[in-house]
DNA sequence: CCAGACGTTGTT
DNA sequence: GTCTGG
DNA sequence: CCAGACGTTGTT
DNA sequence: GTCTGG
């Protein structure tokens, strides 16, 4: 499942981060964002990002300027959770629970098929994802903070992701995004103007997060997965929706139950802790005293060796 | 015909 | 228990 | 997803 | 809005 994610980059950083290459013009470019009403709120990056915040969004270029070439991009700010089409008055009054979408429900859901027929199809962009331990029965609930593995000592190819983006005033380099695969969905309010929302389709785990918990998001893993599901125009729904599989190239640690608590959004969130030394310094006070004195010793090595330096 | 669902999660 | 807010 | 409310009156 | 159940 999807409850909870992660995303620190401004709007310009993030422009960067999706760089994609551009077909006709054989080059790597920028998409543009294009910010929207959505009752007055704006994107804020956010270590604890929560059902109806908002999130920049990718869409493909052609669903807003039927003229622009094929595999163009646009970045669109959307609140997670998406509202239902035929929803009247107050967008937070329907009762539906719509920030995932089961990808065994689409095809006979009311709410989604028509979303999907009508190629509503976008990608949610984050750094990571919060998940919530309930495979095991814990005193607490572990929260885990789930991200794209960063390995890159294989080499980017083409159909890759560009790595690193450099502008004048930011370097942002060396992050694998992740990008989910969601629906959206244009909304109007009584004053006709719009709301975008958008939800985050779910499978069922594969064996990597199966340990962690029985349903996971569709994440896009390559270039090509992201091609295709953007790709409302020459990807038929049914073609789009086989190529949505259980992901495995992650990477996962534990993280502090402040998480819980979506007011809280700084980076504290997904910080790595330390579960080993958690449950043994309640439980055998010897090894965490070990711990303290490797410490110790690690500590009189860094200055030995700064000692060294310096002569 | 009208009423009511339309969605997901976790837990018992 | 169930709904709303973040 | 989790946390927190879940209610009304009268007075400052 | 549109479909299903009664």
């Amino acid at each position: 499942m999807c409850g909870r994610t992660g995303l620190s980059l401004d709007k310009e950083q993030l422009r960067c981060a999706c760089r994609y290459r551009d077909k006709s013009l054989n080059d790597y470019v920028k998409p543009s964002y294009l910010t929207e009403y959505n009752d007055g709120k704006e994107y804020s990056p956010s270590f604890n990002i929560a059902p109806t915040d908002i999130t920049p969004v990718l869409v493909s270029a052609r669903n807003f300027q039927k003229d622009s070439d094929a595999g163009q991009r646009i970045l669109k700010p959307m609140m997670w959770g998406i509202i239902p089409p035929w929803h009247k008055g107050d967008y937070k009054s329907h009762k539906l629970t719509t920030n995932n979408c089961r990808i065994e429900n689409i095809r006979y859901s009311k709410l989604y098929s028509p979303i999907l027929n009508n190629g509503g199809r976008c990608v949610i962009v984050a750094e990571g994802f919060y998940e919530w331990q309930t495979t095991i029965k814990t005193k607490i609930k572990q929260p885990y903070y789930i991200y794209m593995k960063q390995d890159f000592t294989q080499p980017v190819d083409d159909n890759c992701q560009p790595t690193s983006c450099h502008t004048t005033e930011n370097v942002w380099e060396n992050k694998r995004l992740l990008y989910m695969a969601g629906l959206y969905n244009v909304w109007q309010d009584s004053e006709n103007k719009n709301i975008y929302s958008y939800s985050v389709i779910t499978l069922e785990s594969n064996e990597v997060m199966s340990w962690l918990h029985d349903r996971m998001p569709a994440i896009l893993e390559c270039e090509q997965q992201i091609e295709s599901w953007l790709d409302v125009d020459n990807v038929p729904a049914e073609k789009a929706l086989s190529h949505l599989l259980p992901a495995k190239n992650l990477e996962w640690h534990p993280v502090s139950t402040i998480v819980n608590n979506s007011k809280y959004k700084s980076s504290d969130c997904n910080k790595k802790i330390d579960l080993e030394s958690k449950v043994k310094s309640s439980q055998k006070p010897l090894t965490e005293w070990f711990k303290k004195a490797n410490k110790r010793k690690s500590e009189h090595e860094i200055d030995h060796d700064s000692v060294k330096r310096k002569l």
